[in-house]
DNA sequence: AATTTTTTTTAGATTTATCTAAATTTAAAA
DNA sequence: TTTTAAATTTAGATAAATCTAAAAAAAATT
């Protein structure tokens, strides 16, 4: 089918059109792939040519159809793992993702539809993302950044933008995983540090933590 | 750690090593591996630079101790994923050796060893091949050709030497599953086809078919 | 608008695993 | 034991994915 090479770069593409909006640029690709521009620019005219990304010299790219396509099954698949790994043989969300990232390429569709069956049609994975369905619909999110939920108001944790083990480590330390409740007593004026109250206790978290993590308002 | 395509030629060595107990011959393995023995020279050599195998020209190849060791590793992980497929994601017994080919080079070591927890510690895959523990040790098998099973002494299927789907399927529509007890009742003298009583049902199988069956006379 | 900086691309090499075709070695047959 | 056949290895090429260094284009700054 596709290489594991190829199926990451589209992969990350689609992960950096999702933050900007915008053109994915070569650089990007490089940083996340740990590669160099040079190498990047080969492997877009290799996509390109396959029809999976739309691809203008200097401009930065976009998935096509096809392409976005591929990249939303390796993300599915990817979080079914992560389920899969977390539910039952009992990691925790911060050891599942470089194991996933392997498990991902293992590319035979029946694999992960019964995999989705077995775990019984998860809607997110161990860090609140969304899986998407088997046609590559994801479900609306109605989710809110901690960093632009009011003081005050009600809150539940679901899920997390960054998922590097010391930053999950680091949250479950703090009791701050996924649907637990929250609520924001108050900001430091001086370096903007969120005092939160998390079911009842009192956490005081810098503005760096509380940038990655996700919260819903609703369904409480 | 190694590459997909080196711990392929090492199960591969390994497994051709289990059959003829001689030094592995370079064509062999190209015959398994759907290459050219160019290629496989190739490898060997890098192998060998490696300290993987044992290999002088022109005289075959056996896996050192280290090689024999990675071998095994890589057996036991497409064994136990053999046995997940099968008792959790309801594949058939036939389907399921491709899949396990690409989840066996998942190489993770505490993902195998949880995967063996949840999975109960089995002590052999569907196919009825052992699996060996992590230290890479098989349990002993007493098991018997049915080739060379005697006339009318109860045996039990235990396992099967060929994994292909058609083989498989075949057996299952013939009724004959590992755990199965038979008998064999008698052999053509002409083309020494078997006379089998199966759990009762009379069954006629041809050598070819036979050939392919392991059983135990023990632990019935 | 001209200059500097950043980003991206090209050109040319390298590494891994493969191949074909020819040469060599070993094994089998006459 | 010579000859023939089979198996294996070498030599030289190819394709995929990467790299460094230099050139080119775009963006930012003066």
């Amino acid at each position: 089918m596709h290489s594991f090479t190829e199926e990451n770069y589209l992969k990350v593409i689609f992960h950096l059109y999702q933050v900007q909006e915008m053109p994915v640029q070569t650089n990007a690709i490089a940083g996340k792939l740990n590669t160099r521009a040079a190498s990047v620019t080969d492997m877009l005219k290799k996509l390109a040519d396959k029809k999976l990304i739309n691809y203008i010299r200097y401009q930065g790219v976009t998935l096509t159809e096809q392409g976005k396509l591929i990249a939303i099954q390796i993300i599915r698949r990817h979080r079914l793992w992560e389920v899969f790994l977390v539910e039952k043989l009992n990691f925790g969300w911060d050891e599942v993702h470089d194991i996933a990232e392997e498990l991902e390429h293992v590319g035979y569709q029946p694999l992960i539809e019964r995999l989705d069956k077995f775990l019984n049609y998860p809607k997110r994975d161990p860090h609140g993302d969304l899986i998407p369905d088997s046609s590559g619909e994801f479900e609306i999110a109605v989710q809110t950044g901690l960093l632009e939920l009011a003081e005050n108001i009600n809150a539940v944790i679901i899920g997390v933008t960054e998922h590097s083990s010391p930053y999950l480590k680091h949250l479950e330390k703090l009791g701050l995983t996924i649907g637990e409740s929250l609520l924001i007593e108050g900001i430091t004026s001086y370096d903007g540090t969120l005092e939160l109250d998390c079911s009842g206790k009192k956490i005081s978290i810098s503005r760096k933590v509380a940038q990655h993590i996700l919260v819903s308002t609703k369904n409480q």
